[in-house]
Formats: C-alpha cells, structure tokens, sequence
RNA sequence: GCGGAUGUGGUGGAAUUGGUAGACACGCCAGAUUUAGGAUCUGGUGCCGCGAGGCGUGGGGGUUCGACUCCCUUCAUCCGCACCA
C-alpha cells in the first residue's frame, strides 16, 4: 500500500476542521497552556518556506502540551492594517478592506494573478490552530476595543508615588481640592496652579491642561516626519535617517501629535525583563533603548544673566574637575549668552553644524569641533568662572542638551579641552590625566573639597547630598526612552474615537463604539496637506460627531497588535474587550514565537499596555509574553548561470576559468534539479534567452552556481510551502522545517535533504503496512528502542529543541525496521510521540491500529527507565586520554574489579609499552582512562 | 568603541551535567534489484598516510587523568546601540 499523502492530509484536516478537535475549551479543570506565534500581516506575495518556521514549531509544542493533558488555546488570526494595502489602494483605487480580505481569503488581483490567500496556505499545513478564535486587526469588531482602550489610556494619568496609573477623575479631584502642587506625576512641563485657578477655568482649559497628565495625549512635539510616505514616523521606525520602509529621506517637524506616556513605564519596563524568558539579546537590546542612567541634575547659573543651565551627569562626584561647559549648538540659551565679539563665530558653527547630517555628525568622531559663547557659568561651589562653549559632540536630543565638561574624566572632554587648549584639572588621586581621561569609577578623588580621599561610589552619594542641602540641583535618573509618538497621517488604521471642539480633542461616548473608517475618494493627503480622513464630510462617518470635526489621523500599525494576544480569549465578546474570568483562567502567554526584530516595537509596546491594563485592574498579570523563542531567518538558496561577456555563451559552474570575463544572472530556482538547470526551460524562460548557447560539463549538464540572499521574488529564490506540500505533503514539510536546524538560527534554504525526511515517513508507513499488525508481547530490544525515543524527545521538547527529536524518530523507525517491528503496543505509543510532528500520517496510521479517536486525545507516553537499563556497558579505554579500544563489563562491575581487567587485558600491553601506568581513572558506565 | 549571538566533515547539523567528536540526513563512491527511475535495498565515506600511525571542533595559550564543552587571549561573520554626558 502505498503513502498516498496529498489524500491523507486533506482528509484530516477536513475531519479536524468538522470535529473541531483544537478546540480550546474557556475555564476548564485541565491546566491551560498558550501557545501564540506572532500573526501576520498578510501581504499579497503570501507565505513563503521562511514563514511557516515558527508556526509548525509552536504547533508542534502546542500538540505536545495537548498530549500531556493540557487545555491549550492556540489561535491565529492576522495584523491586517498596514501599509502595502494603502499603497496598493492608492495605485488601483480598490479598497483596502478589499485587497486584505482577498489576500487573507484568496481570489484574484486587479491584474488577474491568482492569490491563494494566506488561510488556504497555513490550511494545507496542518496548524492545529481553534479558528473558531481567529481575529483581523482590521474588522470593526476587534478596533472598537482598541478604541476602548485607547479610551482608558486618554482617561488616565500615571501616579508616581502609588506607582502606577489611575483614573483621571482621582487627579481632577485633587485638583480641585488643592491644584497641582503636591501631585507627583508622569506629566509633561507644567506650571504649579491653585484650586481656585483650577475651579475657576472654562471646560476648555481644564481640558488643555489635562492633556499634559494623560497617558495618551496630543502635544506638540518634534517628530520624524517622511514627505514621501505623507506621515509621521515612530523612531523605531526610522533606520539610519532613514524611513525604515522604503528608505525614504526622514526630516524633523513639529506637528500636533498623539502620543503615548511610556516613559512612565520605564523603570516597571525594565525590572520587568528580570521576570520573563527572553534571550539575553532580546531584553538587551529592550534595556539599551529604555537607557537608564543615574546621576544628578545640576544647575549652573550664566555669569551676568538670569539664566541658569541645567546639566545632567552621571558623575556629580567629579563636579570639582569642571573647567567648561558645553551646549548642543541647538539649545535654547546659546543665542541668548553669546557676546558680540563671539557672535560671528557661533552663527558660523551652528550654521556649519545644522548642514551636517545626523550620520555625519555622528561617524565624524576624530575632528573635535566647537565654538566658545565668550560667556561663563559660575561653579555652584568654587564661585570660579568656567567658560561655555558649544560642540556637536553634545546631543540636543538627549538629556538636557548641556554637558558640564570634565576633562579628567571623561574622553570626549579631554579631548575637546586638549584641542582648544583649555585646562584639565586633575582632581583624581595618584593618576596621570596627561595622557588620557580617567574614565573608571575606582579613583579616588582629590583637589575636591569635602570629597578628597573619598572613593567614587561615595562621593557620587556624597556630591548629590551636597547638592541637593545647598540647592543646585538634586539626584536624578536619566531614561533614553522617549514617549510614542500615536498619531499617522494614513487611511488604513484604526480611527481615533476623537473629536474636536475648536483645538480641544473631546473622547466619543463608549455607546458609539467603533467609529469606523468612512468612504473617501482618494487614499491621498488633502490639498493642504491634511491626512487622507479629511476627505470625509461630518456626516459620512458612523457616528454622529458632536464637535466641530472628527480626529484625522489614525492609530500606527503597533496600537492593534499591543493587545491581540487578549481577544483571542473571548474574540466575539461584544460587551468587554475580554471577559475576566476569561483572562483570569489564561492569563498571559506562556509559549510566544517570532522574529528578533520587533525588539523595541511590538514587544515593547505591548509589554506597555499589558502593565497599563493591569494597573486598571482588567487583567492579573503584568508582562504578556512569560516565555519567548526568537526563529532564526530562512534565506534563499538563489541559483546563478554565468553569461560569457565576449561569446554571449552561457558557461556552466565547473567550466568557467580564470581567463574569462563572466556576469552572474539569477534564474528562477524551479528550473533547477539540484544544481543542473533545465536548459529548455531557460531558453523559454525570457524572450532575451531563447537562442541561449551553452557550455555543458562533461556529462551534458548545466550546473549552476549559488548565493545566499535574503528570500524575495527580484532574485527567483522564493520556495512556497505550497509547491513542498504538493510534492511531499505537509507532513514532510514540517519535519524537515524543523530537521534544518535550532530554530533560532539563521540558514538557508536547500530542498536538497528533503528527500530524506520524506524517505523516513515512507519507511515508517512501510513499518506498519509489510508485515500486518501484531498483537504480541514486544520484546526487549523493541522496547528499549521505544523507551529512549520517548526520553530523548520530551527531554528535547522540553528545552525547546525542535531539531533533534526528528533524528530521534528516524533512529526509533531505523531500528524497528531492522527488528522487523510490527508490535501494536510499539508502534502505537511511536505515533502518539511523533504525531506533533508529522499528525496527519500519525491519525492515518492511528486509524489502522483500530482507534476510533483523534490521536490528539491520546496520552503522551511515559518511558520506563527499567528497559533502557542494560546489563553491559561498552566501555571505551583510554591512553592518555586517547580512546583506543572498547571493552564490554558488566554494568555493576566495581572500578577496582574494572581496573584489574582492563590491565590484564592482551590488548592493552600494546598501549603501555612495557611502562607501568601512573594511575588508571575508573568512571562507572562512563569511560576507563589509563595514564601512562 | 560598547553589548549580544555564532564559528564542528564536501553540506545541514549532533554531542543536555567535562567522559568513544562527527549521531541523523544530504551529497559522493561501490554493489544488488528493476523495462526504467529523481524508486527500493546493502556496504563505505573527517583529513593526511601504502601502512603502523599521526592530525583534527576559527587561531594561540591554560586548567584537567580527560576539553567542542571550563578559564584567558585573539580572529572572522551577523545583529543591536553608539560622541548617552
């Protein structure tokens, strides 16, 4: 009988489907395991091999879990607001609720190309996923509740002494009681105001000021604007000035923003990490963008003005040290203290700094540039006159955009002072500063005052006590991190629930939710160069606006995807974005896959969100993701023929020489059996390749060479599941996914090895169709072979290696095939263990074996350590460490017994050279060493 | 510059706590079977050497009876951050 695979995987995944088999069950008793990989964006090229990786990897611990009893929610669904859609949209004038739907469901392009939608696609390979919980970021249904929860975000305000955030009316409570002055909170730059200020202001104005403690608000702020795309950018989408997608020219504007309050999470964000199961990359990577740094904020007054210049340092311990200060060339002050005679020199600097780019300014290390003011600082402690210069090298951007220099301890300074001649006080104890800056914290200070003879980790304490008891400024932490920009000047996202009266955003009532997208004409900014939403009129939105105008901009493409992870508990709940007691039996995700890249975006800000919903009180945990594995990229595997420049000829690999003059051209990698290209196909291929002439190998063949490049449709490498799935089934396609190596590495595709995978499906069919069924005791051998495949691949799951466990199968099904294996109770419990892996061929063989019940009903086997104990042990003898021969004891034999028979044995005479052995190092059922 | 990851046969990779390096698979070689095969089966295959033997986990050093594994140092590739005060 043969393994008619394309039959068997369709009708298991027709019966899956009618029994709905992984169906996760809400409350159960069972214990619940979630598993989630990151859903898609569902593109209109589809899935390609790279894809599925860490789907059938999630599947597959998904099925595993389900073995060992667990109630296991595993859904999909798609992140299906985007870009691509509203590009297309703007090009062919089709909706993109249209182009998304077909894309995820298939049909046809406007061009007439065949889509076979990503559903289809991810239906043929066999996920074991509860569609019943599918969502769309897209669909109404799901953003009514992202607008809900933006809701709460914007009627909230972040309490820094409860440390977390609270509902807007407790503050608006106090402020009416007794203003501002006593409110610690995450806010933006305000002034203090009294109750009777507070109570005395119109709706507007209290609606103004409020927006500066919200946890969503709309300010104005410098933001990565991109004219190409026609939006706003957040800094983790631009890459080296750069728009992340397309690479467009990215500039700074001020623009009337939405944004969101992460900074108050920064710290919570940070001690977070500490909690969850992320590689040390990933959560690097996540500290590095909140940059936390500790010190003091100081102020230093300007000599003959009122100004004073706050700085930020993270060594206050060196403040003795201070000869300089400098300003970024774009801070506020520089043109207020600059005298006259400095005047001209300063313009020129600014000027010469603002024309250099960012990258410039930032890769030019060596060239030490500045200007002086000609004005001073007074030092808060000696009196003594520092002067102020501006330099590049200080960032506008971070901190306060002002350094007070120390020369002695820190590089840049010393250089900056050694360029324009400044002095360098040396206030570290027994260290030459002559050379270089003292950058270490070990020192200990001198030439300081009430710091000497103080180690640096005291006097920083020390210095900022000092400061704060004199009044010059206070201890200080310092994040990176900066607040989200949410505001993008785009048609395909999530509308704000916003209204305006005059400039005063006003939230829509819970009982108008959602407020959908309108119909416009064009998916274009308007003339003057407002977002593509201002096209509607008033009344042809869903909801009747109760201001002047509805909010244009959309929610960016992180606001759907922050929280999808929750509505797939309760995905059709219209009355809560998820139900409690829904969200307190699953709680947060224990198993998440997904691509390293979304390090500071999505896991970020969903982390963000998850701590803000939990501070509210709807959720009962506060990080979203416990454990998580990052899958490594599938590359493509491109194929190249190499095109003589002087003959036209196309040369094969292996005939090439030295001599020639050869371009490489990519060819599309179907035409390809193993390396030999199909030349008919060639000369079909392209109009250009028709009268192609060819020098062959010897044996006739072209052979081609090969790249690794990054898998996309301009270098003819991309390998669709699909082709896989039909010419190997899905079965194959998902252990051999999984057989190419840890899943968190980077490799190439090669459908080489394939054949081997699939040539172990087909001998372990074989294993139950040559010989029939039997019903008899298995033997021992039989059994010891089943037992070390159940260990070796729980213990392999366990610690999520998905590789191993397939070599592991093909070793079991090598050994029983040897032994002519066809004892019911050993196959039986092979295809439990096997099934998450290859489940259709499991419920196919499963069903012969007489069972009526899904395979994913049955319990994942416990080995029995009894039959893997052996009564001999094959002990390896070594010389010197040097493995030489093996010799089979009895497993119990004692090392002395051990060592008496390895010395006396014939063979090792040869080894010792007639030398008596120093000592003989015996490991019990480990290895015996002999040192000479 | 700082931080992280990776480095093993012709190829993908295995070796979980230091204990026979190269499992399993691809490819290759030889053979069997077949009308044929991109089917199936058997045997071989790290490198050097006729052999005895020697050498081998990016390089160098160390700890150890014994190191892919631990320590020091160095190189290469990839990723993240980068005048971060």
């Amino acid at each position: 009988m043969q393994y008619q695979f394309n039959a068997i995987e369709k009708k298991w995944q027709q019966y899956w489907e009618e029994h709905k088999t992984f169906a996760a069950e809400d409350g159960s008793i069972k214990p619940k395991f979630y598993a989630l990989t990151m859903f898609p964006y569902p593109s209109g090229a589809g899935l390609h091999v790279g894809h599925p990786l860490g789907y059938i990897a999630c599947d597959i611990y998904a099925r595993y879990k389900r073995l060992q009893g667990f109630n296991v929610l595993q859904p999909m669904g798609y992140d299906s607001f985007g870009l691509p859609a509203e590009q297309y949209a703007i090009q062919t004038g089709q909706h993109p609720a249209i182009t998304t739907k077909t894309n995820i469901s298939g049909g046809t392009d406007k061009d007439g190309n065949v889509i076979p939608g990503y559903r289809k696609q991810l239906d043929i390979i066999g996920f074991s996923y509860d569609w019943d919980r599918e969502v769309w970021t897209s669909n109404p249904d799901y953003y009514k509740w992202t607008q809900w929860i933006f809701k709460q975000l914007y009627n909230s305000w972040y309490n820094k002494d409860s440390d977390k955030a609270e509902r807007i009316e407790t503050l608006t409570d106090i402020f009416a009681t007794e203003g501002n002055a006593n409110i610690n909170a995450a806010s933006s730059d305000v002034e203090t105001f009294s109750a009777s200020d507070w109570n005395g202001w119109s709706e507007d104005q209290k609606q103004l000021m409020l927006l500066n403690y919200r946890i969503a608000y709309l300010s104005d702020t410098w933001v990565n604007w991109c004219p190409a795309l026609g939006t706003v950018l957040a800094n983790d989408e631009v890459k080296d000035g750069v728009s992340e997608r397309g690479g467009h020219p990215v500039e700074q504007k001020l623009m009337r923003q939405w944004s969101m309050r992460i900074t108050a999470y920064a710290e919570r964000l940070l001690q977070g990490l500490e909690t969850i199961d992320w590689t040390d990359s990933i959560k690097d990577i996540q500290r590095n963008w909140i940059g936390k740094s500790q010190g003091a904020s100081v102020f230093f007054d300007v000599d003959g003005h009122d100004n004073q210049i706050e700085v930020f340092t993270t060594r206050p311990d060196t403040i003795f040290g201070v000869s300089f200060m400098v300003l970024a060339p774009e801070h506020e002050l520089v043109d207020q203290i600059t005298t006259a005679d400095q005047k001209e020199a300063i313009e020129a600097y600014k000027k010469a700094a603002s024309l250099k780019s960012e990258r410039d300014r930032q890769s030019d290390i060596k060239n030490v540039t500045g200007a002086f003011t000609g004005a001073c600082a007074i030092h808060p402690f000696t009196g003594d006159k520092v002067q102020i210069w501006i330099g590049d090298y200080v960032l506008a951007s971070y901190g306060t955009g002002a350094v007070m220099a120390v020369p002695c301890g820190d590089q840049r300074d010393w250089d900056f002072a050694t360029h324009f001649g400044i002095e360098i006080k040396n206030i570290f104890k027994d260290i030459d500063v002559s050379e270089a800056a003292y950058a270490e914290k070990d020192a200990v200070i001198a030439n300081s005052d009430f710091l000497n003879d103080m180690p640096a980790k005291k006097a920083i304490k020390a210095a900022i006590y000092e400061i704060e008891q004199r009044g010059f400024g206070k201890g200080k932490t310092q994040y990176r991190l900066r607040d989200a920009v949410f505001s993008r000047q785009r048609y395909w996202g999530e509308p704000f629930p916003i209204y305006y009266k005059g400039d005063v955003p006003y939230v829509m009532d819970d009982s108008t939710l959602p407020v959908t997208l309108p119909e416009i004409d064009k998916y274009l900014p308007t003339e003057d160069g407002e977002p593509p939403l201002a096209r509607a009129k008033k009344e042809d939105w869903n909801v009747t606006c109760p201001g002047d105008r509805m909010e244009y901009n959309t929610m960016p493409g992180w606001a759907g995807s922050s929280w999808y992870f929750l509505r797939y508990m309760d995905p059709k709940n219209d009355g809560e974005f998820v139900a409690k007691e829904k969200v307190d039996y699953w709680k947060n995700v224990d198993l998440y896959i997904g691509g390293a890249e979304h390090a500071t975006g999505h896991l970020l800000y969903s982390r963000f969100w998850t701590k803000f919903l939990y501070d509210l009180g709807y959720i009962p945990f506060e990080e979203p993701f416990q454990k998580m594995i990052n899958q490594g990229m599938i590359q493509g595997n491109s194929a190249l023929v190499y095109r003589d420049q002087t003959s036209g000829k196309y040369v094969s690999k292996g005939k090439r020489d030295s001599s020639g003059n050869y371009s490489s051209i990519h060819v599309d990698i179907n035409m390809l059996e193993g390396d030999r290209l199909d030349t008919e196909q060639f000369k079909n291929w392209r109009e250009d390749y028709k009268n192609a002439e060819f020098i062959l190998e010897d044996d006739g063949s072209y052979i081609c060479g090969r790249e690794i490049d990054k898998m996309s449709k301009s270098k003819y490498n991309v390998q669709t599941p699909d082709d896989l799935v039909e010419k190997y089934g899905a079965d194959t396609l998902r252990c051999y996914e999984m057989f190419l190596g840890p899943l968190e590495q980077h490799k190439p595709w090669d459908t080489q090895g394939i054949t081997g995978v699939h040539g172990f499906l087909k001998k372990l069919w074989r294993l139950f169709h040559d010989n029939g069924i039997s019903e008899e005791a298995p033997a021992k051998e039989e059994l010891k072979s089943l037992h070390k495949t159940i260990k070796k691949v729980q213990e392999d799951l366990d610690r999520y290696a998905f590789n191993t466990p397939v070599s592991t199968f093909m070793i079991c099904v090598n050994e029983l095939t040897a032994l002519k294996c066809n004892k019911k109770v050993i196959l039986n419990d092979l295809l439990i263990i096997l099934s998450p892996y290859a489940p259709h061929i499991a419920e196919e063989l499963w069903a012969t074996l007489g069972h009526t019940e899904s395979i994913s009903s049955a319990v994942f086997p416990k080995y029995n350590e009894e039959y893997l104990t052996e009564s001999n042990h094959k002990y390896p003898i070594s010389f010197n460490g040097k493995m030489r021969f093996t010799l089979e004891l009895p497993a119990n034999m004692s090392p002395a017994d051990i060592e008496q028979v390895v010395l006396a044995d014939e063979q090792t005479a040869k080894y010792l050279e007639g030398k008596t052995p120093k000592k003989v190092i015996v490991v019990p059922k480990k290895i015996v060493n002999v040192v000479v």
